[in-house]
DNA sequence: TGATAATGAGACATGTAAGTCTCATTATGA
DNA sequence: TCATAATGAGACTTACATGTCTCATTATCA
């Protein structure tokens, strides 16, 4: 589903605008076009000759970053293993997904206008998937909801690449931070009854 | 410290009009001071007699809200008895204090270009310091900052809000998913080793 | 009741980002 | 090399939130 019509050029562009774009908008959603533009390292022209409309960039945007976070999703071959480990392989990748996810969760509103007009690959495998798989097997806390257990993994990735961000945590101990959080919560286990 | 030259009337339309802000920018940040003044149930004009500008407005809200998180955090006696029951309490004053918590979280901007020109009281017991003290006591991972800890806490309280107002948690549920994430995390404790 | 405070409606000017267009320049591919 | 695609700079208009102001109305308090 490509298009092949587009020139090399042309989609390298176009992928270049939506990269900005998600960068952009994560860190501040007030940004202009012209930032965006500046941030792509392309004139304000050009961004208007492959989006007439803000409202139709930040749309791409969302597509696109959803394209990039179901395809990092795939690549961590969630539905293959046990659950734990599969989790384990989504944070590392959803951190290395870092802005695009910044974007598509730090905007409530950039995300739920969109999910109507929006259907999403399903012949690739669902983190609700992966959770759902994970609660059958024992191993996800069963008391809850798939939904709500994913929402909080997005939550603690989002705050693992905003922390990041800010220089709370390093880099590369983002991914283990999240894991930690999101496996055993904040409250030392030998502290348990 | 509070207003004395100030008549009931002004105070109480000041409150509305801070009560407003935070609850609409909680929930859209490009929204228009039209939009909040509607929602403070007021007139445009009112709302530019009590703040010039938008930003003074914004900044007001945030060391309202602040000061609001302030209070419910010291009502909730963090600062005794057991660690463990007293992040509970906070847990709960948290999800109470609801959107404005979502105001001072969901946009990390508005919070960082704050933080230098506002000084917290210092006679109030602070989050950081009861984290602190329970990773002292071995109740709270100890393996990881502080400042992080309370990041999670402010995201998983944040997420039960938002989680609420998109129906997928019942109100009253809210604090209860909240502490469960918190302490246990999303992996039930028989299935670790 | 009377004086003053507080407000709402709305007209008006302004600043800034958005969107449109032209034209010269650079890059690409046959 | 040549034709065409792609771009950048910038002038220009438009749309809209913002901020200011006036005036009539309503609320509050002595």
């Amino acid at each position: 589903m490509t298009d092949t019509r587009e020139s090399g050029t042309r989609s390298r562009t176009r992928r270049a605008i939506l990269a900005a774009a998600a960068s952009v908008l994560a860190r501040d959603r007030g940004a202009t076009l012209a930032d965006i533009a500046e941030a792509a390292q392309i004139g304000r022209s050009t961004l208007h000759r492959y989006f007439s409309d803000r409202q139709d960039l930040v749309n791409a945007a969302v597509v696109d970053s959803f394209r990039v976070v179901e395809k990092s999703t795939a690549e961590a071959a969630i539905d293959q293993g046990p659950p734990l480990e599969a989790m384990r392989r989504l944070i590392a990748a959803m951190v290395d997904a870092g802005d695009r996810l910044a974007f598509l969760f730090g905007d409530p509103r950039v995300l739920e206008e969109f999910t109507a007009c929006f259907e999403p690959d399903l012949s690739l495998p669902t983190t609700v998937g992966l959770i759902e798989r994970g609660q059958a097997e024992g191993v996800f806390d069963p008391a809850v909801s798939a939904e709500w257990i994913q929402q909080v993994l997005w939550a603690l990735a989002y705050t693992g690449w905003e922390a990041a961000e800010k220089g709370l945590l390093p880099r590369h101990g983002v991914a283990a931070a999240v894991t930690r959080a999101f496996e055993n919560g904040m409250v030392v286990p030998q502290a348990r009854p």
